[in-house]
DNA sequence: TTTTGGTTACACAGACCTGTGTAACTAGTC
DNA sequence: GACTAGTTACACAGGTCTGTGTAACCAAAA
């Protein structure tokens, strides 16, 4: 279960770290040349792993590119476990923000290459929603997902300007709503009625 | 009504390209050369009206914060309303996500000025939605509210990756039902079923 | 006309950036 | 020991950026 005790690569190592500096910080504003110091290794090396920062940009993407994975849970405990999840990272004080909206809020329209990764990310996330809805028998599950997935990206997007985890739990309760609204039983109650 | 013909001023000259190319291309990608270019103008010049790039940057912000106002049209209209207007403004291809959050994500964390302003600005539209909801005798009109804000930011996150502007309609239709479960009458129905 | 305020052209300092070139070093391997 | 692959230190080219300094210029007001 523990993951072996990691012979990390060169090449991990620069990731790794390219990951934490390019995060917390923005792609432009951090050079190789901090990522190197930061590792302890010359800037020669890590341009003997990266053609150029272009490259590293996108590994650094592509590695947080983790597919969505289903539980044995029930679909409607899986949808709204997103949101409990959500507010845990908001939570965490290294948390900025969706990294690919950033990305493309940063690198602007005409880099092509992060643009479509992003988009690839957008819509794996809004299919693992229609996938688990499509479970649960409700009728227009491509057109719930993405009302859900704008929730999801909604709190992202006020937390990364506000820092209140709170915005995971509004998106949470809207997220009932809906579903309950689309007959799944999510607890507390049918559809309709302010009653308590 | 018309604005007055406009003598426009240096400043105002230098403010609006700037919006321009920051907005459109990313605050960093921007020099300040750039813009003194596009305008026909020498650097100089643009460093007696601004004494640093940051106060332009800040000046910039300031000039997006434009406040919503309320019509006299009924309050879920105007509400619903603000969808509308957005899938209108997704549709443009001059679009390219909310300038206040592009901001925080590019300049970082550190910069204090930046995100006072861009939470300023998100607070003030979930205070426009409070009370629209509140004139609608919501009762909870601060959860919604959020709720709200949620799927407008949501659905900004989405376009400027998408460039979908169908992405306003799903929230949208997502507002009306949480409105509806609110009590609210959006036309169309009561709160729950799928009739139609 | 003289003064004054804003402007221009242009050079430049100082910083930072990406990316390369090179010679020396330090393993491990045959 | 000899060979090899990866690494290091370091300099450097060539570019960009912010911000300043300076002398000339131009137009409108006094």
């Amino acid at each position: 279960m523990a993951p072996p005790p990691a012979p990390q690569t060169m090449k991990e190592r620069i990731l790794e770290t390219a990951d934490k500096l390019f995060y917390l910080q923005g792609i432009r504003a951090i050079g190789v040349d901090t990522i190197a110091a930061e590792i302890g290794i010359s800037k020669r090396t890590l341009y003997n792993h990266f053609p150029s920062k272009d490259a590293l940009i996108a590994a650094y993407l592509e590695r947080r590119f983790v597919h969505a994975r289903s539980s044995d849970k029930p679909p409607a405990e899986q949808i709204l476990a997103t949101f409990d999840s959500l507010e845990r990272r908001f939570a965490a004080k290294d948390f900025r923000g969706c990294p690919f909206v950033n990305a493309v809020a940063e690198l602007g329209p005409q880099d092509r290459a992060v643009k479509k990764i992003a988009i690839a990310f957008k819509e794996s996330r809004r299919v693992w929603f229609r996938d688990r809805l499509t479970e649960l028998g409700v009728a227009d599950a491509d057109a719930l997902a993405t009302q859900l997935v704008l929730l999801v990206d909604g709190s992202i997007a006020q937390d990364l300007v506000r820092d209140d985890p709170a915005m995971a739990r509004a998106a949470k309760e809207a997220a009932k709503v809906l579903l309950r609204n689309a007959g799944v039983d999510v607890g507390g109650g049918a559809a309709k009625g302010k009653r308590s």
